[in-house]
DNA sequence: AGAAATAAGTCAACACAATTGACCTAATAA
DNA sequence: TTATTAGGTCAATTGTGTTGACTTATTTCT
């Protein structure tokens, strides 16, 4: 009678998922590519002229795109390069960290048109949830002052705080990370502001900034390394973002610098919380940042011997994520200090050799991406974006409509 | 006037596309739900009962499923379910190894049909490629005399064999492989067979198998931990096989065991390599299997020490596996003698305790796949299966075609 | 028994989106 | 001036999933 077993299967498609994805392909060429003529779509994208010129035209209706001034080159009638149109659409990204909040209003092309911050009260989620929720009012307010329409075409919300998510915790946390790892965020993210909201960890979202506007643009194999208060990996495999079964792909800090012995995970060792320890100085200080920057840039030498200490283990992490990934490129980013960042890329070399050695090889195997403090939520702001406009497998499934 | 640069963009897709991932997700469905009615598909796939009607009719004609008898469930109208006809697709897969070489046929479910074996001359690869292709020779005519029609059902062929590929060689070679990664393999094969080749490693076929017929169907993030001569790691994430910019993902072997000190590659120290080389036995014998084999059976000190000594490693393997992936498991696969794997797998516990430690888990964190000398090769062939009817984003693109 | 309800599956008309091939336009090269 | 080339449009067509009414076969209710 009742079958139980429940059937598991992949969704299907239909003449919509076509078009969405149709769609998306182009949005994502004019972002790779600057701009592009009707043409230059078709062949790129190996659609017909005709449908691209649907597409396109649809799509400049909507004022997603824009055409620019007619170029000559060469033979032929000359061609119209579309572009995309920056206020086509916006998006909020929301930062938890562990004493602040950051809210940050970005649009379709990554510009970043409003931010504000906060601090988060200690006493947990319940009462930071009004102060988060307050934060995005106020962006949502400046964002509507600043361009118009800006409600119509806001995208979505996204979210963004230290992992892993849906694991008991470990050890202390004064900064009751844990306490808001069980509060139903998303929830109330959604409910209070109306918005689609998702959730990502740091790492991640610092992968998808990179992506919109930074190192791994047009990558669709790249790793980068997030090193913020603690160290993880936020992974661009396959042209997409890859977050795991739980959304904890990536939690490198984790991983054990030794299989025998004591084992320490990594994030005890290469991570700002190691360096503040190592500098004696307290990481809810709101003077952390400069003070480090500077340290660095005068070359302190109890900062080069962290940073000797650090890009030991660093080098071991990037011959891993290269061993295990086999990405592009390994990106350095997140929210060290500039200067810093810039010591430890110096202090990088000679990287171990690994089988990211080729000679076909064409971009650097480790490289600087953005050491921006709001990076976090520059990416939790991309990812609404990226939702609703980049290519995805599941964009063109049924089942994400 | 000449634009250098080349135009970077995805590819768009239309109908055809369409038509071939519905197709596709009917034939996974079949696959892993065994039989299921027009009806059932339809729920399943969010497709309407009138698509998934055509498109059984079409299977059912290519012959590529069947309908069972009827079966009354309840009230309403019985349903007749449809299952995969084995005999709808034959691949051919190619697994070559240090010293040997295998090849085998399967089925569209994934059936052996017929296996052989022959040594690998030790002069390197333009004499053993003669011997390949005169294996693959044998077993194609073997597969033609058991079933008719079974070369206009043939979709490729797989090859397997260890990598990395595309790097420069470090160290001892005794079995050239070296000059096998060089050596035109793929070209050989495909104007040799006159058949598609594609190349993985043997950490990916063996994961291609256990997702066809083991421990990872229908789940859509799995590693497959590889131990066979070398180690390496088999990846499923996102319900694809994942190879990385140049197919070299899971290279867990190279993982270095400590950051400082004298770092040790993985490789050295868990691998049947490091087996061999600790009962002083030599690999190239072809009673090794067997040996270590009866060893394990019989708990020999000497097996067990070792196996004391690579549990600790292959522990921080898993852990490493699920902070980095976050897989829905681990499964342990590959060319292991089965007592050996199964002494491994006992003398795990306790696993170390990582973000895999969930309360909604209902999947083992670690467990044992495919023992089978042959799983190398069985993936190769389960390869090409795959890439003709598993869903994938790629073969909704045009240009997949 | 008979009627109602329920579920599987089919039929034929339809809608949607990409394709096709002819055609127009605007530039450069011969 | 004419041929050539490239960008782009028009209108008809094709491929594929959808819709809603209908048929069939079975169980459940009265």
């Amino acid at each position: 009678m009742n079958d139980a077993r429940p059937i598991r299967a992949k969704s299907g498609t239909n003449h919509e998922g076509t078009s969405a994805h149709n769609r998306r392909v182009m949005v994502d060429a004019l972002r790779m590519n600057g701009a592009l003529s009707r043409a230059d779509l078709a062949r790129a994208t190996k659609l017909t002229k005709q449908t691209v010129s649907n597409i396109i035209d649809e799509l400049e209706q909507e004022g997603l795109v824009t055409a620019q001034e007619a170029v000559r080159k060469g033979r032929g009638q000359p061609s119209t390069p579309y572009r995309l149109v920056p206020e086509g659409a916006f998006a909020i990204g929301l930062q938890i960290d562990r004493h602040l909040t950051r809210a940050i209003a970005v649009d379709l092309v990554g510009n970043v048109l409003t931010r504000a911050e906060a601090n988060l009260p200690p006493d947990g989620p319940s009462h930071g949830a009004t102060v988060i929720l307050e934060l995005i009012e106020k962006v949502r307010r400046d964002l509507a002052g600043l361009v118009a329409q800006s409600e119509r075409r806001l995208v979505g919300l996204g979210a963004a705080m230290p992992g892993p998510f849906g694991v008991e915790a470990t050890g202390d946390d004064p900064w009751m990370m844990a306490a808001w790892q069980k509060f139903p965020l998303l929830e109330t993210l959604a409910t209070g502001t109306g918005l689609g909201v998702r959730l990502q960890n740091d790492a991640a979202a610092c992968a998808t900034a990179e992506r919109m506007v930074g190192a791994a643009q047009g990558l669709d194999h790249a790793v980068c390394l997030y090193l913020g208060y603690g160290i993880g990996a936020g992974l661009i495999l396959g042209g997409e973002l890859y977050s795991g079964a739980n959304g904890n792909a990536g939690e490198i800090g984790m991983a054990l610098l030794s299989a025998s012995g004591s084992p320490t995970p990594l994030e005890h060792r290469a991570s700002l919380a190691s360096l503040y320890q190592h500098l004696a100085i307290d990481p809810a200080d709101p003077g952390v940042y400069v003070m480090v920057n500077e340290l660095a840039l005068k070359d302190d030498v109890r900062i080069q011997s962290w940073i000797e200490e650090a890009v030991m283990d660093l080098r071991w992490s990037v011959h891993l994520i290269e061993s295990l990934f086999d990405p592009q490129t390994v990106i350095l980013c997140g929210g060290a200090p500039e200067a810093l960042a810039r010591r430890l890329i110096e202090a990088m070399h000679p990287l171990p050799s690994s089988i990211a050695d080729r000679r076909d090889r064409t971009i650097p195997r480790f490289q600087l991406g953005m050491t921006d403090p709001w990076a976090v939520a520059l990416g939790a702001a991309a990812e609404p974006i990226s939702r609703a406009f980049d290519p995805s497998f599941a964009a063109i499934l049924k089942d994400s409509l």
